[in-house]
DNA sequence: GCCAACGTTGGC
DNA sequence: GCCAACGTTGGC
């Protein structure tokens, strides 16, 4: 099982629509950084959600539905895109403040590479994750 | 709303 | 293949 994270802002899909919605395609990555790491997901991997612009916090754990397919919103098969859907609610979020003060945790894409949207995360790092919001 | 970081584009 | 210009993201 390998772990992700990945960033949306709220203002366009916050993780209580996720939530709601059961399942949502993954689409509209143009940075190919994060295209590899989409295409290295695997159905079940866990991946944190982080809300980023508003919130600045990881608030939920999605899970990997479907693998990599081509990206529905553009004709050009370099882009592709994957369906995550709601696996937990983190009990407290995480803010980039507290990741950036933890040794594990500050040397995350999170905060090493701060446009990157999505990114790997070590099973030490989710686990600190987890551990820090009490999820554990 | 500003600005830093950084990826992409295009001229040479 | 270099590099300047430009666009986008995201924290503050």
């Amino acid at each position: 099982m390998n772990y992700w994270l990945v960033k949306s802002e709220p203002i366009k899909y916050p993780w209580e629509k996720l939530v709601q919605d059961k399942k949502t395609v993954w689409d509209g990555v143009r940075n190919y950084q994060a295209r590899n790491t989409l295409q290295a997901m695997k159905k079940g991997d866990l991946v944190l959600y982080y809300h980023s612009n508003e919130g600045l916090a990881i608030v939920g754990i999605a899970k990997v539905l479907k693998e990599q397919f081509p990206d529905p919103t553009i004709d050009d098969p370099r882009w592709v895109a994957v369906e995550l859907g709601p696996f937990k609610a983190l009990k407290k979020p995480i803010t980039l403040e507290m990741c950036r003060n933890n040794d594990i945790l500050s040397s995350m894409g999170l905060i090493r590479q701060g446009r990157l949207s999505v990114m790997p995360v070590t099973p030490e790092q989710f686990d600190k994750v987890l551990e820090l919001s009490g999820t554990k």
